[in-house]
RNA sequence: GGAGGGGUGCCUGAGUGGUUAAAAGGGACGGGCUGUAAACCCGUUGGCUAUGCCUACGUUGGUUCGAAUCCAACCCCCUCCA
């Protein structure tokens, strides 16, 4: 293998996204030539996607920022299935309806960091349940089914390993890169799509797409998948203690957003520079060398570019304003997640575990007097030294608020009204 | 369809009649240290109107003073056979 030409390939590369390519080579040829249509498949199990999702969604922002034309193909018709990969426990079957508000909300996420429209290199969107639908089983089966080999099909990682562990792998789930393949070639006839890219876990649905083409249509089609990122400690991406990272701000504020990045590993630092920030190369290069301490400014760089990118740059400067009085001043931001309690009841004056559950920092009051107990639990920066601390009026700061707090880094406002 | 094995808290996994809100580990959260790191040490880890009450060991019944533990039926999963 060669180096690339194309500036798509050099910088997919150099960022990080490339794990495996059908064939690289031409792969090149074909990006240094025309522009290219390139796709990557999102269920609609839900009404936004999460940082999990982040990998795909910037390769797609990659592919457009190099002069080509991404394409977000839309599983509303695979979702009705459930794809069942990965999966321990079945997924609940969503309704056509559902599907389709969870389609309208992921598009909103796509609108951030994609550039829509009708130009030759603008992003646009399609919906698997365009073709899927209304397949017939058994023309289905007569026309593509016999292109499928089993044999073939057993050799790949996604079933082998299965098999090999002794696991279960229902019918439903065998027939996945059928569909998935199935997809490829819809859009490489409706489209002249011509690559599909996805997580490294895909690569045998992908391959087996790119076959289907070369055996019904005769055209090359090419697959390229990213590495499957965990953290620097293993975990995988997109999680925090109170769930998914999500990526619109009705489900995850800028705020939170902006600290799930700030409190990146070290190690894992320059990984996500490159892969989920659109700074040049030789800036990541001078920000991820730095040590101790002054690895803090490339956190704040990284939670402040995968800010903007999601959420806007008003929104980023303002999460990071908020960041920065929160912890380097010990006082509060204006964009703390916060909660509105009557006035009233606050005279009367509220029990201080019942009042960090409202706030959102905790799930119960016992866990709230759990934290309590433990130490954790502070209002207005003070330790709560008794569960059954009462907060009244006298507690409301000179800015109007309560600030709660639930250890050192989940902070809440509570709004009087 | 037949034979066998299994379903326990966020996860893995012990527990085979009472002292079991259920060992142990992981994860998570909190405290200490620190850089809003990592590593490490310590603590917590079902709910509530809380010296008590309620819910919980696949589901529903039953035996018993008392069941996650015994019995029956059902549901689901796995292995082997057909």
């Amino acid at each position: 293998m060669t180096e690339p030409k194309s500036e798509f390939l050099q910088a997919a590369i150099a960022r990080g996204f490339l794990h495996q390519c059908t064939d690289l080579d031409a792969l090149d040829a074909l990006a240094c030539r025309e522009i290219l249509t390139a796709y990557i498949g999102f269920d609609a199990t839900a009404d936004s996607l999460h940082a999990g999702s982040l990998v795909p969604i910037m390769l797609l922002r990659l592919l457009q920022r190099t002069g080509h034309r991404p394409l977000v193909l839309m599983g509303g018709g695979t979702t009705k299935v459930g794809d069942p990969s990965g999966k321990d426990t079945q997924r609940q079957l969503l309704s056509e309806a559902a599907i389709g508000d969870n389609i309208a909300g992921i598009r909103g996420v796509f609108e951030k960091f994609l550039t829509f429209g009708n130009g030759p290199t603008d992003a646009f969107l399609a919906n698997n349940a365009e073709w899927l639908d209304s397949l017939s089983y058994i023309d289905f089966l007569r026309d593509y089914g016999r292109h499928f080999s089993v044999n073939r099909m057993l050799g790949f990682d996604s079933v082998k390993l299965r098999l090999e562990r002794e696991q279960p792998l229902s019918f439903l789930e065998f027939n996945y890169m059928v569909l998935q393949s199935y997809d490829f070639l819809e859009l490489s006839r409706r489209y002249q799509c011509r690559l599909q890219m996805g997580g490294s876990d895909q690569w045998g649905n992908i391959v087996s797409g790119a076959d289907l083409g070369r055996r019904l249509d005769q055209v090359e089609l090419f697959g390229l998948t990213s590495p499957l990122l965990t953290t620097a400690s293993g975990a995988k991406m997109g999680k925090t203690a109170d769930g998914a990272v999500w990526l619109n701000s009705e489900r995850l504020s800028a705020y939170e957003y902006w600290q799930y990045w700030r409190n990146t590993h070290d190690d894992d630092v320059g990984r996500f520079l490159k892969l989920f920030t659109d700074l040049p190369l030789d800036e990541i290069a001078r920000l991820e060398v730095l040590q101790g301490a002054e690895l803090n400014e490339a956190k704040k760089t990284l939670a402040h570019e995968a800010t903007k990118l999601c959420h806007g740059e008003t929104a980023a400067l303002a999460a990071a304003e908020t960041a920065r009085k929160t912890f380097e001043e010990g006082a509060h931001g204006e964009d703390l997640p916060s909660v509105d309690v009557p006035l009233s009841e606050i005279s009367t004056g509220i029990l201080a575990y019942e009042l960090i559950r409202r706030a959102g920092l905790v799930a119960s009051n016992g866990e709230a007097r759990r934290l309590i107990k433990g130490g954790g639990g502070r209002i207005n920066d003070l330790r709560i030294e008794n569960e059954k601390t009462m907060v009244t009026t006298a507690e409301v700061n000179s800015d109007g608020v309560i600030k709660l707090s639930a250890g050192r880094k989940r902070h809440a406002l509570v709004r009087p009204v």
